[in-house]
DNA sequence: ATGGCTGTTATCCG
DNA sequence: CCGGATAACAGCCA
C-alpha cells in the first residue's frame, strides 16, 4: 500500500491504537525484513518498551518507544509493496505472511506482508540519504528543480527517486505530472523554474488530496473482506470515489480532454499520461 | 497454464 | 559517475 499517502494515513491510524501500549512479546518471523539490526537487538529494543509515538518519514513509518531500561528507541518500518500494519484481538489467529507481531496483553500488532519487501528495523541509515517531505512547505519549485537537475533523467524517474522528494511513489509520481501538464519522459535537467513551480503545486495537491480523503474513509485495515479496499481507496465494491486520473487508465479516455490514455514503460516500471494534455 | 504484471528499493553491471 | 537491469518475493490476471 505504500506510497506517502497511505503511510501517512496508516500512521495516523496506528497513533491512538499503540501509544501508551507496553510490547509484552516479539515474533520475528522473517528476520530477513530486519537489515542490519540482529533479530536479538530488535528483540531487547522492543520487548518491555512502551510506545509513545507513531509517525511519518517518507514512506516510513517511525515508531517512537521507551525502553524497558528507560531509553528512548526508534524503530523503522516501511511497508514495501504489499505491507500492512494493524491491531487484531490476540485470540484471532496471526496471518499467513506475518513477517512480525508484537504481543499488547489483550491485542497483538501486526505486520503482514506477501512478498516480504517490507523492512522492520533499528537501522536508521536510510533516512540520511531522503530529500525534502513533500507537504511541508520548505518544499517549493526551487528545491523540486534543484533535485531535478541532479541528472539528465526522465522527470518521472527524478519523482521515483526519494533523495529528490520524500514520498512519491510510482502511481503519485504519474498523477504528478498530469495534473501539471509534463510529459514524463522529459528531462528533468529541462524543466524551467515555472514548470517546476507547477509540478511542486501539483505533488502536493496530488498527496495533500490522497491523505485527507483517506482519513475520512473507514478502512478495513485488515483488508480481509474487500478487494484490497485498503489502499489506493476507492477500489472496493461499489465504492463510488474516485480514484486516479491516468495510472492504469491506458487507452481509456482522458478525463479532461477525451485523448487515450498512453502506456510506456520507464526503467521497467509503467508510466501513464495524456498525450495531449502532456506536451 | 505459462508468462507478464504489480504499490519498493538496494545492488549489480556496462 | 550514471543509468538501466536485476533481484528480493508472492499472487493475480489474461
Amino acid at each position: 500500500m505504500p506510497e506517502l499517502p497511505e503511510v501517512e494515513v496508516l500512521a495516523r491510524h496506528l497513533d491512538p491504537l499503540l501509544r501508551g501500549r507496553t510490547v509484552v512479546d516479539v515474533d520475528i518471523v522473517r528476520p530477513k525484513i530486519l537489515l542490519t539490526s540482529s533479530p536479538g537487538a530488535l528483540q531487547a529494543a522492543l520487548l518491555g518498551a512502551r510506545f509513545t509515538r507513531v509517525h511519518r518519514r517518507a514512506k516510513y513509518l517511525l515508531f517512537e518507544l521507551e525502553t524497558a531500561a528507560g531509553t528512548q528507541c526508534t524503530v523503522l518500518g516501511h511497508l514495501g509493496m504489499t505491507g500492512r500494519m494493524y491491531v487484531q484481538p490476540a485470540t484471532a489467529p496471526v496471518p499467513k505472511h506475518a513477517v512480525i507481531s508484537m504481543g499488547l496483553g489483550g491485542e497483538i500488532f501486526v505486520f503482514e506482508d506477501t512478498r516480504r519487501f517490507g523492512r522492520f528495523t533499528l537501522d536508521a541509515k536510510c533516512l540520511e540519504t531522503l530529500g525534502p517531505e513533500p507537504l511541508e512547505d520548505a518544499f517549493d519549485g526551487a528545491r523540486l528543480l534543484a533535485g531535478l537537475r541532479s541528472s539528465r533523467q526522465p522527470v518521472k524517474l527524478r519523482l521515483l527517486d526519494q533523495s529528490v522528494v520524500a514520498g512519491v511513489g510510482n502511481i503519485y509520481a504519474s498523477e504528478a505530472l498530469f495534473r501539471a501538464g509534463i510529459r514524463p519522459t522529459r528531462r528533468g535537467c529541462r524543466l524551467t523554474l515555472a514548470e517546476a513551480g507547477r509540478l511542486c503545486a501539483a505533488i502536493r495537491s496530488v498527496l495533500g488530496e490522497a491523505v485527507r480523503l483517506g482519513s475520512s474513509l473507514n478502512l478495513d485495515w485488515t483488508g480481509k473482506d474487500a478487494a484490497g479496499g485498503v489502499f489506493y481507496y476507492g477500489a472496493g465494491p461499489g465504492d463510488a470515489v474516485e480514484r486516479f486520473m491516468v495510472y492504469d487508465r491506458e487507452g481509456l479516455p482522458c478525463v479532461k480532454c477525451g485523448h487515450a490514455i498512453k502506456r510506456i514503460v520507464q526503467a521497467a516500471r509503467s508510466s501513464f499520461f495524456c498525450p495531449d494534455c502532456q506536451q
